[in-house]
DNA sequence: CTAGCTGCAAAGCGTTTGCATCAAT
DNA sequence: ATTGATGCAAACGCTTTGCAGCTAG
């Protein structure tokens, strides 16, 4: 399905005005596959609709958040990056090109799961986990 | 060992200069059981040596992390907490009172880090790891 | 003596917000 | 028509930084 057609759909299931500035942004990041940060989406966005503010950008954001269709992730350098993708996944942190990448790998989020579930931590409830692996895609010249 | 010794000594293996801010800095945060934030060391010394600066605050803590004294860990709202405990933890991200915990699990690290070493991610070079996990310390009457 | 740390205040950066206007329903 | 979204710009919170003076070595 295209990102536009597929925008406008999840929109309409969650119960969400669909005006162009919405459907632009949500459509932009659902044809990523990369993690765009706020500032990212809207200047691929100003071509195709210059008008469009920042805040708009971030208040959208916040919006899709809240209605579960997009995640957020902090990165290490604290600015936050977006992801259409909502399947239980983790992230590959890249500490020299400061990007996030999408690592799933059901095994393992079963095997952390399972861990938690047998051992609880004492007056703690969980509610999700993330693991945060960091390092590099190529490995530095050393 | 009382923390001011404990953090001269520090100070003096890392080969970094002992001045009055660094000493109260670094004893502070290794007398704390929490994560502080720099505002919030900065609050505690205040008292005790008051001319003290909240940027002297940040850029002692900076030179703690390059020199592995000190571990930074950034939280969910974007702000950075500070640890003095170095060994390999995970952290408990309470969502309510907005705080981190230390969550050390020898068992659970070795777990994952088996796993990691097992299964390589194709093009990826892993450094370290660390397993975000968010709850709540009381679970919210309901 | 001198390299490097400090205090101060200003600037930086990503993000949020108040407000008047505008548009989706 | 009404509720809620938008653009704009100002403000925000945390963090960093330039600079002149100070201090640990």
């Amino acid at each position: 399905m295209e990102a536009t057609q597929k925008a406008v759909s999840l929109l309409e299931t969650a119960q969400l005005r669909q005006t162009p500035q919405r459907i632009v942004i949500l459509a932009t990041l659902l044809a990523e596959h990369t993690h765009p940060s706020a500032e990212d989406l809207h200047l691929r966005i100003s071509p195709q609709l210059p008008s469009i503010s920042i805040g708009t950008v971030y208040r959208t954001l916040e919006s899709l958040v809240e209605a579960g269709i997009v995640r957020k992730v902090r990165s290490e350098s604290g600015t936050m990056f977006f992801d259409a993708n909502i399947e239980p996944h983790h992230h590959l942190y890249d500490e020299h090109a400061r990007r996030i990448a999408d690592f799933e790998d059901a095994r393992l989020h079963a095997l952390i799961a399972e861990y938690l579930q047998k051992h609880p931590i004492p007056g703690f409830d969980v509610y999700d986990f993330q693991l945060h692996i960091s390092g590099s895609f190529q490995p530095p010249v050393s």
